[in-house]
This record gives C-alpha cells, sequence and structure tokens, in this order.
DNA sequence: TAGATATCGAACAAAGCGTTTTGTAACATA
DNA sequence: TATGTTACAAAACGCTTTGTTCGATATCTA
C-alpha cells in the first residue's frame, strides 16, 4: 500500500479518534475531520464513503487487530470444565484491548461505541455461552446470557474510559467475582 | 396549557418515537419528525429549539412521569438490612418503566437511548449504594456499583426491546439473582 | 363575540454534504 | 535518473438540511 495512503488514512482515523473523545459521533462534522486530520475534502471521499464508514472500518480495524490470534483458533471456547481457562481468556481478551486503548477510548466513551460494542458482543457471546448452565438457575440462559456479555463489556468501559489503573489481571478478578 | 400546544406537543412526540424504532437518532432528520407528525416546520420550532432539545425534553419527560412518586420521597434509599425492601424498589420500578413502555422502546432501542439511560443511572446510582458493602468484596466498591447499575438498565433493556413477556417480579427474580 | 395566540405554508440564508475538475507532488519501476 | 502512475490539495458545484421570518388563517380563552 502506496506510504501517502497509509499516511493519511492514519491521520484520519487519528483525527476521528480524537475528536470522538470530545464530542458525539453525530455531531462530529467531515469538515472538522479533514480539518484536524489535515487533509483535503476529496481525499476524505477518497478513502471514505460516508462518515458512518470511516466508523465501521476503523472498528473492524480495531476488533480484527485485538481478536485477530483468537480467531484464528477457530473458537472453539469449551469452558464447561475449567474456570481457569475462562479467566485466562478474559484477562488475554483485556491485554489486547489494554494495547488499543488509544482509539478504543473515543469508542466506549460515546454514542458511536455502539457499533464497536456489537462486535465485541458478538465475539462475547459466542465465548460465553461455553461458560454458562454450570450451576441451576432460574433465569432464562439467554438473559444469562445477556447480562454475563454486558458485564464484561461495561467492565471494560469502566476501566477505559476513566483510564482506571487496574492490570488486566485485578481486573480480571473483579470481573470474576461480580459475576461468580 | 393551550389544547393546541399540547396536541402538536404529542404528536412530535409520537412521531419521534416511532421514528427512534426504526432509525438512530442521528439519521432522523426534522423534516420526517414534522412529516410524520403533521405539523408545520415554524410549528416544531416554536417548540423544540434543536432536535437534541427535543430529545432531552422527551427523557425528562419519561423520567418525571416514570420517578414522580419515588422522587417526592426524597430517596432516603437505605437497604442495609432488608433485601426484601431493595426487590420492592426494583419491582416498582419495573411497573412504573412497564406503563411508560411505548415511549421507551425507542429509546432503550438505539444510539438515542445514552440520554435516558444517564437519567435512569443517575437515580439508581444514588438507590444501589444503599444496597452494597454488605458483603466483604476484593473489588472496588465503585467498580460494583457501576455494574449493578449498568446490570439493571441491561435488564431493562433486554426486558423492553425484544417484548420479552416476564412480569416485573419474574424480571425481579431474574435480576437478583444474577447480581446475588 | 372579540382579542389573543398557535399554526400553516412559503420563502430565505447559512451550513454541511458529496462530486467533479484541474494542477501538483509523491510514488514505483525500469 | 527518467517516465508513467497514483494520491493529493484546492476550489467550485448542486443538493439537502437546518433554523428563521412573515403574513394569512384557524383555534383557543375569556
Amino acid at each position: 500500500m502506496d506510504r501517502r495512503q497509509q499516511k493519511t488514512k492514519q491521520a484520519i482515523f487519528g483525527a476521528f479518534s480524537r475528536l470522538l473523545e470530545r464530542k458525539s459521533f453525530g455531531n462530529i462534522t467531515v469538515q472538522e475531520i479533514i480539518d484536524e486530520a489535515n487533509v483535503g475534502r476529496s481525499t476524505f471521499y477518497a478513502h471514505f464513503e460516508t462518515k458512518d464508514e470511516l466508523l465501521r472500518e476503523m472498528c473492524t480495524d480495531i476488533f480484527e487487530h485485538v481478536f485477530s490470534d483468537d480467531l484464528r483458533q477457530e473458537s472453539n471456547h469449551d469452558f464447561s470444565h475449567s474456570d481457569y481457562d475462562f479467566e485466562k481468556e478474559i484477562t488475554h481478551i483485556l491485554y489486547h484491548l489494554q494495547s488499543s486503548k488509544k482509539h478504543l477510548k473515543g469508542l466506549f466513551a460515546c454514542e458511536s461505541g455502539e457499533l464497536f460494542m456489537n462486535y465485541l458482543k458478538g465475539y462475547l457471546t459466542e465465548m460465553f455461552s461455553g461458560y454458562i448452565e454450570k450451576e441451576p438457575h432460574q433465569a432464562p440462559t439467554e438473559y444469562l446470557l445477556h447480562m454475563m456479555v454486558c458485564s464484561f463489556t461495561e467492565t471494560v468501559r469502566y476501566w477505559i474510559a476513566e483510564d482506571k489503573k487496574y492490570t488486566p489481571e485485578e481486573l480480571t478478578t473483579y470481573f470474576m467475582e461480580y459475576i461468580r
């Protein structure tokens, strides 16, 4: 890929990410993005059809980067016999997320987070479904799965948004204690 | 208040709510709202300065309606000795929410939900803080509070979004089981 | 009924969007 | 190093949406 294209794309991603930290997605204009990124108008549209497309692409980029090696394992998650494996996987994911913290902050902070969140939730739903049903419960499995997935994304949100200084291991402990 | 104003405001609230069920807040135009509500352009702007203002006003309306009697109690929530009271309060809130289901669906369904969610979370944070610290725990209290609040809003979202046919009592049971 | 006021409808400027064009600079390659 | 290719900046464009204004009309209140 052309060096110029890389630079432009990175400039736009960076600018967009920075803007997302202080404004909601809906209130950010293309003009602001290209001003912040210092690229021409036509250049922006050469790379992205729309603002939504930019968001989508940034999300997939990050998601694929964060979960690339996990996805390669063909995600055969079966935690039915081992709490330890489950915890290890959680910590593993948190490490990945930590390394992408810079861009994630904007994505988790505001309304636009929905999109990346949905990627994450899709992945987690599959992963967590192996962990459920270990103990008998009244609530529908579907409900518990939904709640566990949301609890995890909210844990991450709590962690990222306020720059909480916990290690992935600490956070895993807290999370496991919460969902018991 | 003038009967015409009431009718107009209700027409706009209704139209907006219906649109929110099928489109995200950012993609709804004022034109669509006034077409759906069947009111003139100038009329809309006579009532609301902007689209965001409409959202804000609808949220406060619903929130105040749902929690009006609870708020009057000066919210002296102290559940330190009684799980029963806590459960009763939860069920109570769910009943209120159920009665406003129509408008809430749009607010919970999409990106715009953030605003109403934040009202709700503010209220719940105060309420839940009395329930925490009953058992010793490793995780920071702040974290647990955040998680409990989010768990509740997610429970409601799960309930509303998919028109799950649980009674407030059933849902309370599930929620209490989850947060234990 | 009379006076007040909410609404309608149309027209308007301003801002944002997405496209197109032209000239220039950075690139890959031979 | 020379050459063709590609990405970029800048400006102009038509279009959509926004938010305002104004006079005419319908509907309220008292």
